[in-house]
DNA sequence: CTGAAAGCGCTTACAG
DNA sequence: CTGAAAGCGCTTACAG
């Protein structure tokens, strides 16, 4: 009683797709294996078949006998954090959308040699990988891959200057940290300090980049960016270290992570945020707009990366599918609560205004949350 | 100049291995598959070989030769949510201890028909399944999946007075939600209400069983629950509504995403946690001890639990290998500081001395953040 | 305890 | 455009 074709026998394969439609088992196989090299009629035929009897490729099969790519294995250092989880649903998605199976595998805190070997083990015969290298970890995963797989790796931004080695993807967040300094020195803020996320291969973070390139188009001295962590507790620490500097009014934070610890450490320290400092954000993870005050922070579509990732596969693979949208998504600054003027006072009427508001900024839920401090 | 056996030629095989070692592929076979019938030199000889070859079985032929389950898929509604990330990182690294592959697949809002493809397109032919039945989506794959197909759930907890149909873990929720429930009336206050996560399958969740199992215990007549969401947004609408009622002054919340909402939404209404209204989360994100104020949650080990389940799944499949770890992890209350006693104070020394306080709380990062407000 | 046989479900060439 | 052959790398029985 449980409707459709549910009550399967052994699950049909391809010769016996080919018995029922009286053809042969090749027949079968170049038809769903999209070959030109079949009429019209036959087609239809096996197609019918194929759905009548709900057979289903058998990816092992597939796989062994050296047909074309069907799987992808994700390697990345974590799932749990914000953009690896994200990217994580975006290649999914993508690969559900094309019948292509998913795999994943947690590479993190390994030895070069070990690392090497977790590579190794992770590739699967007829398989490709998708990288996440926005970390060290992840970055060294990428090294390891042998030349011969098809790879493609998501990465913070290509060396200054260079081609990546392997095909990447990356979201210009030299650009958006670049806007979201400008923001800041809008604001009427004197300069702008930095709690960078760690290098990236042997190069600065872009993130760190686009805010020190800003400062200098500004012709202000970059006071040093503290350089180190990914989570909420480094952010406390080395929001606590600033938060001693009565001339700190304004902190670009490498990701949202950070800035919800410093925004604690400020508190603590009896520095109000926005009313003394102000913080932004990156990510806009899902909780930046609950926060306390609501973070201000930059939107990096992580999900849309992931797609552009596994259709730069596609494209890469003998596949003779292609899915549209290769286009990297864009950075976006989401203006809410937790940036404003410096405690002096806006030096003009820029505060107000929404100075530097382009074309990227969004300030639809910009009045969700009013906090009560 | 990359090291150990990194210059691979084409992979070696079981047939390499064997004319190397000088025996049967068969043997080498039964090696790797830890069969009992092999003599200790013979062992020795193929597991050198294999060493020095670098070889490594094909995952796919094992898998169509009718091998034992090599591979795991998880099923889940999403990846970002904790508990659901985290639970797929516990059983990322269960698989990766003894080798298995992992394979994910996401089924949200589906149609029971489509549900039903959805789920078979998931399942390889030799593949074992770990469904994430937590909420409805999940519950619904949970019962689309073939009953031969090994399959172990993570679920909420068991229909009240039954055997789960499928090998399950979880965690005890409903103990965990009476004792926090019993916190908060210890506290001082006179009731508690409760922003409750979705029904599951068509029980009340456990969570809400246990808040109302405390109450009932009390003799305290129960306010009506708020039932419905897993997000801020929905904690936030929800919090709104309760922040009208003077008589509300403490919240046990579903999860934590629903507790950052209803504080936000506390706080809008002019109404400070814990000062007026006490609040308690479930989960234990990571960032909830970052939270204004922090936190005060039950914590869950989704992570072990994620182990749990797969060691079940081992113990279940015709694999000998067994791993130990079959105990769901216990729910933990942390004590932080959104929930305090009720704004007339406390009716007794009860506030101060932590009441209830039983093996099981934890006050080790109580003080690691104080709010400013 | 060990080897020779057959086959898992598919795919590549190779013939027509 | 279509079919008969051989084989991917492994595993089960089956013999010894």
């Amino acid at each position: 009683m449980r409707g459709n074709n549910c009550d399967r026998s052994p699950a049909a394969s391809i010769r016996d797709v080919a018995r029922a439609a009286g053809v042969s088992h090749q027949t079968v196989s170049r038809v769903i294996n999209e070959s030109p090299n079949v009429s019209g009629p036959t087609r239809e035929a096996v197609l019918a078949t194929i759905a009548q009897l709900g057979f289903r490729p058998n990816r092992a099969a597939r796989a062994l006998a050296g047909g074309p790519v069907q799987s992808v294995t994700v390697l990345a250092s974590n799932t749990s954090r914000y953009g690896f989880a994200a990217a994580l649903e975006g290649v999914e998605e993508a690969t559900r959308e094309v019948g292509f199976g998913m795999g994943f595998r947690a590479v993190d805190a390994l030895s070069p040699a070990d690392m090497r070997d977790a590579v190794e083990a992770a590739i699967e015969p007829a398989g490709a990988l998708i990288v996440i290298a926005f970390d060290t970890a992840g970055a060294l995963a990428l090294e390891c891959v042998p030349p011969e797989v098809p790879t493609v790796a998501m990465i913070q931004a290509p060396a200054a200057g260079t081609v990546p080695i392997r095909p990447s993807a990356w979201i210009d967040e030299f650009a958006a940290a670049k806007e979201a300094t400008e923001y800041l020195l809008a604001l009427g803020h004197k300069t702008v300090h930095h709690l960078a996320i760690p290098s990236w291969f042997s190069a600065p973070p872009p993130r760190l980049e686009g805010w020190l390139a800003a400062l200098k188009e500004a012709g202000i001295k970059a006071p040093k960016a503290v350089l180190g962590g990914w989570t909420s507790d480094w952010g406390y620490e080395a929001g606590l270290q600033l938060a001693k500097d009565p001339s700190v009014t304004a902190v670009l934070c490498g990701n949202d992570d950070i800035a919800l610890g410093a925004m604690g450490a400020m508190r603590e320290a009896g520095r109000g945020v926005p009313a003394d400092v102000s913080i932004i954000g990156f990510d806009d993870i899902p909780y930046a707009r609950f926060f306390s005050p609501p973070l201000t922070t930059v939107r990096q579509d992580f999900k849309a990366l992931g797609k552009v990732c596994f259709a730069k596969l596609l494209e890469l693979s003998n596949s003779n599918r292609t899915i549209p949208g290769l286009e990297p998504p864009q950075a976006q600054l989401i203006i809410r609560e937790s940036a404003g003027p410096p405690p002096e006072g806006p030096p003009g009427a820029h505060a107000k205004s929404s100075p530097n508001a382009g074309p990227t900024i969004d300030r639809a839920d910009t009045t969700r949350l009013n906090t009560s401090d």
